[in-house]
RNA sequence: GGGCCGUUAGCUCAGCGGUAGAGCAUCUGACUUUUAAUCAGGGGGUCCCGGGUUCGAAUCCCGGACGGCUCACCA
């Protein structure tokens, strides 16, 4: 903003309400008050004096002394009730709750009450004086003295409707947890999540780390990645895609049990369930398997969900009549289900048993239930089976689900099981038709590793640009010898999502991506 | 990227070929315990942008911008 010339427009060419507020700015000013002053010296926030007060009757409230019960509360204003020249009824908000304040003018300083001739919904002030009840029942603060806290230049959206334009609700976040109380609680339930999580594995153990955002290698996962470059080393490099590999360098290095709760970036489409940037927690816990790593992971889901819902049932969709259409049941066992028996399950009358055997009846399937020119998919059996699974299961995944025995084509990082090499040790858990956690039992071989690099570096060469490309320093790594362990990453803007019935990921980012409005 | 839908006052929306409207907000006035306060009156518009059709376009047609949903891709 500041590169660039930004002319104050001269006040007659600005909105109404904006010259009608920068007007009473100046006269704030005049009357010798600074429009922006440093500090208020606060001893109530709106809600402190609601959590005192409340439940107090207007007899109780009474029989406390008057100079027990003055307070010092700023808030934003909300609204104001004019009774008459004389008096005024002022709604105070600190974001979460409102409480009133009545303002009389033989009760204020005349410095005072031209302050509040002053004021404009959405300013912020202080308000110094007596809680009492109005013989309405409402609870009040009785105002003795005003004091100027900050202008709002701009008039505040429509109190009763709200705002309800999705786009500027996502673009000026502020405005819409201004005016929307369920968009606070969306994101005060987001903080709780990530809050709950910590205390989860800092509780059994796990170390928090932070590990490369920017590498010179973009591995851990397939996804196209952000470039940058850092001119100093004149070196190109990339947003991470995931922490996988950093995290097991540190499984090698001694940490057998550690977590880490940060940001992912992939270079890919963006839709309800994809952001280019996202939350990944990523944990990973040596001398343990898949199936370890299921265990905690309902243990997880259950108690987040106990903790900060109440309930660890979660509903889920609305139907038209404004019901919920799912109800997530979190306390009961997690269904298992190998990715094969859901096709089968959730494919009965197109899939059957035997056309998983062969390419070319895998091939036919795939086109039966609408995967498109299922030979880019080449000679893999594997991806044809996973491309299956999502044309024809995943959305149909609404309970808590574990699908088990991923096929190894598809797993390079993971481990195979000891009685079938063709099959991983690995796991991914959907609800709501979303898949919400990938864990498995981590490839320690290193030169296992390296020839499952070599086949990705392969399919790379073939033109798929999320395959893998090899990790020198990782494959060294591993040589010297990383114990088993089992790894998982969890969505955290998913999982916030279910948390908070969110249908869009954008709901449960503060400031998502949006394509810049105009460029002038 | 494809399909469908949307964009009108600060906000929420109506109007869909014949002089641009309502509620809230704003401004003026009345009211010293109201709470979506009430009552009376006033002001406020690049109808997203650019073309076209028409005597006449917010409205119809074409192109574009941004957004939502959806399909494709992905986590």
């Amino acid at each position: 903003m500041s590169n660039e010339a930004a002319p104050q427009a001269p006040v007659q060419d600005l909105p109404e309400q904006v010259a009608n507020r920068r007007a009473n700015r100046d006269r704030i000013v005049a009357l010798g008050h600074p429009a922006y002053p440093n500090r208020y010296d606060a001893t109530h926030l709106v809600s402190d004096i609601v959590q005192a007060y409340a439940p107090l009757s207007h007899d109780e409230l009474e029989a406390i002394p008057e100079e027990k019960r003055r307070v010092r509360v700023p808030g934003r204003i909300l609204a104001i009730r004019r009774m008459g020249k004389k008096a005024v009824f002022v709604d105070l908000s600190d974001g979460r709750e409102k409480t009133q304040s009545y303002l009389r003018q033989d009760a204020l300083t005349s410095e005072d009450w031209q302050l509040f001739e002053c004021l404009d919904l959405g300013d912020h002030v202080g308000v110094s004086g007596v809680v009492f009840r109005t013989k309405m029942g409402e609870l009040s603060v009785r105002a003795e003295k005003l004091t100027f806290l900050a202008k709002s230049l701009r008039p505040l959206p429509d109190k009763w409707h709200g705002l309800t334009d999705v786009e500027v609700r996502y673009r000026q976040r502020y405005v819409d947890l201004i005016a929307s109380l369920e968009t606070r609680r969306v994101f005060e339930i987001r903080a709780r999540l990530v809050s709950h999580i910590r205390r989860f594995f800092d509780a059994r153990g796990f170390l928090e780390v932070e590990t490369p955002m920017m590498q010179v290698i973009a591995g851990g996962a397939a996804a196209r990645p952000f470039v940058t470059h850092h001119n100093a080393l004149d070196l190109p490099l990339y947003l991470r895609i995931a922490p996988e590999l950093f995290l097991k360098r540190l499984v090698v290095g001694g940490f057998p049990k550690v977590y880490e709760i940060n940001r992912n970036f992939r270079n890919e489409g963006i839709s309800t369930h994809h952001n280019p940037e996202f939350t990944m927690l990523e944990f990973y816990t040596a001398y343990a398997d898949a199936r370890d790593q299921m265990a905690l992971t309902e243990e997880l889901f259950r108690g987040a969900a106990q903790e900060i819902l109440g309930t660890t049932d979660l509903a889920w969709g609305k139907t038209e009549k404004g019901e919920p259409e799912h109800v997530l049941r979190f306390g009961e066992p997690f269904r298992r289900l190998s990715m094969r028996d859901a096709v089968l399950e959730y494919g009965a009358g197109r899939v059957a048993a035997e056309d998983l055997g062969e390419l070319a009846t895998l091939r036919a399937a795939a086109l039966r239930v609408g995967v498109e020119s299922p030979e880019r998919f080449g000679e893999s059996k594997g991806k044809l089976l996973a491309e299956l699974f999502e044309a024809v299961a995943e959305e149909h995944l609404v309970q808590p689900t574990f699908i088990v025995d991923f096929p190894a084509e598809i797993s390079p990082l993971a481990k195979t099981r000891p009685e079938n090499p063709e099959i991983a040790d690995r796991f991914e858990l959907y609800v709501a038709g979303m898949e919400i956690a990938n864990g498995f039992c981590e490839l320690n071989d290193p030169d296992e590793q390296a020839e499952k690099f070599r086949a990705q570096v392969g399919e790379r060469d073939k033109g798929d640009l999320e395959a893998m490309h090899f990790d020198d320093d990782y494959i060294e790594a591993l040589s010297y010898g990383m114990p088993p362990a089992a790894g998982e990453g969890i969505g955290i803007d998913r999982l916030a999502m279910l948390f908070t019935g969110s249908a869009s990921i954008r709901d449960v980012i503060l400031f998502p991506l949006m394509r810049p409005k105009a460029l002038r």
